[in-house]
DNA sequence: TATTGTCAGATTGTCAACAATCTTCTTGAC
DNA sequence: GTCAAGAAGATTGTTGACAATCTGACAATA
C-alpha cells in the first residue's frame, strides 16, 4: 500500500498484490517529484514499463486516487494531483484536528509510559539538531519520526489511515531546512511541553499543543508556497496547470 | 459517486461512468441493509445482474472500498464492511473533530449570515418535533438535514469528502427514533446554542458545542449497539463474522 | 484573422477467455 | 469419531483485443 502509515490488516498478504506494487512505485515517484504535479500518467506507458497489462495499472491508479495522489477524470485518464495553496491549507487544518485527537487520546491512555521513553529520546535529538545551524534536514526528519511514533501509538485505525493519506499528500509540498534557528527553538519547546502533557496525562493540554504545532507548520508551509508560486494564494483554479 | 456530499469537480461528467453507476447502486443497497454487514459480494454475480463484464464491477468495488463500505481482501474478494463497536466509536471521534473544525470555520466566516436564516428555520422545526412524543424519525431527519446544511456551507473540500465518507459508513448503524424526549430537549438547546455561537461569530464556542454534540450521539449510538449486539464492546475481532 | 468542421492518431473503457488461487467436499488413515 | 490430505468446483487475477471517446492538427468558411 502506498500509505506507509496505514494500519496493517490482520490478514496481511505476505507479498503485495500486483496493483499494490505498481501503486507503491508510482507513489514514490509522485512524492519524490519525479512525476510533476499536473503531469498526466498514461496507462499504456506504465503498463509497458512494468511489463504488465493495463488492468493492474488501472487498479493501481484507483488506489492512488484513494490516497489523493492522482486525480482521475473520466475518459481523460489520470494525472498527478496538483494542490492549490488553499487546498494545502485545508489539509493542514484537518491534520491539526486529527493530531489533536491523536495526542489527546495518547495522553489519556493508561499504557502510555512505554511510548514516553522513545519519545523523550527523539525529542532530545531534536534539541541537539535545533542548535546546529545548517539545512536542518535531520531536524525535519526527526520531527517526522516523532510524528510517526505518535501515529503508530494511536489505537484509532481510521485516524491512522486518514492521517497517513493526508501526510502523503502534503509531503510533496514540504520544504526542507528552511526554518530559522529561532523557530526551531520554539518548536523544540513545544515538543517538550507535549511530552510533559503526555506524561502528566493531561489530554486537553496535549491536544492544544498538537493543534497549535500543526497550525504553525501550516503557516510556515503556506508562506513558503506563496513565495515560490508568486503569491496567488487561495486561488483554487490554479491547480489545472498541466 | 456514492458520496453524495463530495465536492463536485469543475469538469463533472454529465453522465456517471459505468463503474460509478454500479457503485452508487451497490452503495444504496449496503446503506439500506439489503446487503448485510459481512456479506460477500461476488464480481460475477453483480456483473450478471447489471449485464456488464467483471471489469467495471471490479472498479466499482474499489470505489466502495475507498468509502469504507466494502473491504477487499486479496484473492478473497469484497465483502460488506462490518464495523465493530470500537470502530464505530473511532469514526464518531473523528467526526467530532471534523464537525468542530467545520462549525468553527463557519462561525468565523464573514458570509455566514445567509446560512443563519435557513439554519434557524430548521432548528425551529426541531423544537416542534422534540415536543411530540413518538418515534421521532422526523426529528432525526431534521438533524441530518441541519448537518448537511452545515457541511455544504463549509468551504473545505477535503473536509466535505472525508465527513461524507464517515457519515455514509455510520449511516447503517444509526438507530432511529430511540432517543428520549428528555435527551431531545437537551439536544435542541445545544442546537440553539450553536446557532447563537455562529451568529455571534464565536468560533471557539461553536467548535466546543459541535464536538460535544457528536460525542453525545456517539455515546447514545454505542449504548444502543451494545444492547443489540450483546455487550461485546471493543472487540475488534468480531467483525470477521461472514 | 478568427472560427468552425473534419479527420487521423492516441487513449481510455469494456469485454471475454485463460491462469492462479482459494474453498469446500470427499476420502482415507489413525 | 476426528483429523489430515487431496481433488473438484468456484472465484479472483491477469491478459490481449476491440469499441468508444478524446486530442490536436489541418483545412474550409465567414
Amino acid at each position: 500500500m502506498p500509505t506507509e502509515l496505514a494500519a496493517a490488516p490482520d490478514t496481511a498478504p505476505l507479498t503485495q498484490s500486483l496493483p499494490e506494487q505498481i501503486a507503491t512505485r508510482l507513489s514514490d515517484r509522485i512524492v519524490a517529484g519525479t512525476y510533476a504535479p499536473g503531469q498526466r500518467i498514461m496507462e499504456q506507458t506504465v503498463a509497458a514499463e512494468f511489463a504488465v497489462s493495463r488492468g493492474p495499472v488501472r487498479e493501481a491508479l484507483r488506489l492512488l486516487e484513494k490516497d489523493g495522489l492522482v486525480t482521475i477524470l473520466p475518459r481523460r485518464g489520470a494525472q498527478v494531483t496538483n494542490l492549490s495553496i488553499a487546498e494545502v491549507k485545508e489539509i493542514f487544518d484537518i491534520r491539526a484536528m486529527l493530531n489533536g485527537l491523536r495526542d489527546r487520546q495518547i495522553a489519556e491512555a493508561p499504557d502510555r509510559l512505554q511510548l514516553l521513553s522513545a519519545l523523550e529520546a527523539e525529542v532530545a535529538k531534536l534539541t541537539r539538531f535545533a542548535r546546529e545551524p545548517g539545512l536542518g534536514d535531520e531536524y525535519v526528519e526527526t520531527v517526522a519520526r516523532i510524528d510517526r511514533l505518535l501515529t503508530r501509538a494511536s489505537d484509532n485505525g481510521r485516524l491512522k489511515t486518514i492521517h497517513g493519506s493526508l501526510m502523503l499528500q502534503t509531503l510533496r509540498y514540504r520544504q526542507l531546512g528552511l526554518s530559522t534557528p529561532q523557530r526551531r527553538k520554539q518548536s523544540v519547546q513545544n515538543w517538550q511541553k507535549l511530552v510533559k502533557a503526555i506524561r502528566d496525562g493531561d489530554g486537553a493540554e496535549a491536544e492544544r499543543i498538537a493543534r497549535q504545532r500543526v497550525i504553525d507548520s501550516r503557516d510556515a508551509a503556506i508562506r513558503l508556497l506563496q513565495e515560490s508560486r508568486g503569491g496567488n494564494a487561495g486561488d483554487k483554479k490554479t491547480r489545472r496547470t498541466a
